[in-house]
DNA sequence: TAGGGACCTGCC
DNA sequence: GCAGGTCCCT
């Protein structure tokens, strides 16, 4: 229950580049929204950000519970990382990216604090659209505890596993979950079953292959959400999620013989094992390049 | 391992 | 009518 922390945190854009909107806005993360005055309103784990958006700067209130908001901010969005030489990197490797990467200055990589946040937003994102994913992920959020105030309204953190794992089928579908009102309790009692919210801070201290395969074992995760939670949940950035738009990107550079196939998941393991095996552990950035150029140029889409 | 259909909703 | 992942069945 908090006001926002007394001093702004301010960012220089110029030091270190972040296209704020375009990492909140392309299915990374869901609890972000749009507010008047250019600002952005948003949640990760038990902290949360009002972002003023200016031409060279971000000024950042909020509250981190305890914490300090500079630095967890720029956890949130790798602003450690730096973003340049990373770039150039990939380019040194892949130097067939080039326009894929000049067209996404400043997109990053989220890396959310809250596993748990993380993994059910992605279990809401199967065979669906981002307009509709938010309202999901948002409808969640309403049911965690209270750890802010802004303009009058509370700020909600994601409930937790247990809180999720409570819900009923009939309750979820009510609120428009589809097909996911079956899952999305499931999974979560899946979760409390191998050790809860503990189990999934585990899986970011395992290998990628084996936090791939314990996660292909929850009801209504197969590889494509698996390799989400592995990538932005879990932090494993060799994952490399292949969707509908990352298959067709890959296609168009990579697989040109494939133009017009069909993914299978086959062909999409091979996709994933090839930017591996070209990018190593930056292959999961690869994919967001990918995933997020060819999502905006070809509409809207899931995730 | 491939190929089919069902699932749920919103957009074209 | 179709896109978009997972699951189940052949």
């Amino acid at each position: 229950m908090s006001k926002p922390t007394s001093d702004p945190v301010e960012i220089n854009l110029r030091d270190t580049p972040l296209a704020l909107e375009e990492c909140v806005t392309c299915g990374q993360v869901f609890l972000w929204t749009r507010r008047p005055g250019g600002r952005w309103l948003g949640v990760d784990g038990d902290a949360w950000f009002l972002v003023e958006v200016l031409p060279d700067r971000l000024r950042i209130v909020g509250d981190a519970n305890g914490q300090d908001l500079g630095a967890r901010f720029r956890r949130l969005f790798r602003l450690d990382e730096d973003l340049d030489a990373l770039r150039n990197t990939i380019l040194e490797r892949g130097p067939e990216l080039a326009p894929y990467l000049g067209r996404r200055p400043g997109l990053r990589m989220a890396r959310p604090t809250c596993p748990v946040e993380a993994t059910f937003s992605f279990l809401c994102t199967s065979n669906n659209h981002l307009a509709r994913i938010g309202g999901m992920v948002r409808w969640l959020q309403g049911l965690g505890p209270v750890i802010g105030q802004f303009e009058g309204e509370p700020v909600r953190r994601f409930p937790g596993v247990d809180r999720i794992a409570d819900l009923s089928e009939e309750a979820l579908r009510e609120a428009g979950f589809g097909y996911r009102a079956k899952t999305i309790p499931l999974a979560a009692r899946a979760i409390q079953e191998r050790g809860g919210e503990a189990w999934l801070h585990d899986l970011r201290r395992a290998s990628y292959e084996e936090a791939h395969a314990c996660l292909l074992d929850l009801p209504g995760v197969g590889p494509k959400l698996a390799d989400c939670i592995a990538l932005f949940a879990l932090h494993h950035t060799e994952a490399v999620p292949v969707d509908t738009h990352l298959w067709h990107a890959a296609v168009q550079v990579y697989f040109p013989d494939l133009r017009g196939v069909a993914a299978t998941p086959q062909r999409s393991r091979v996709v994933g094992d090839h930017l591996r095996a070209r990018f190593g552990n930056l292959a999961g950035w690869v994919q967001h390049f990918l995933f997020v150029d060819t999502l905006r140029e070809r509409g809207r889409g899931g995730r």
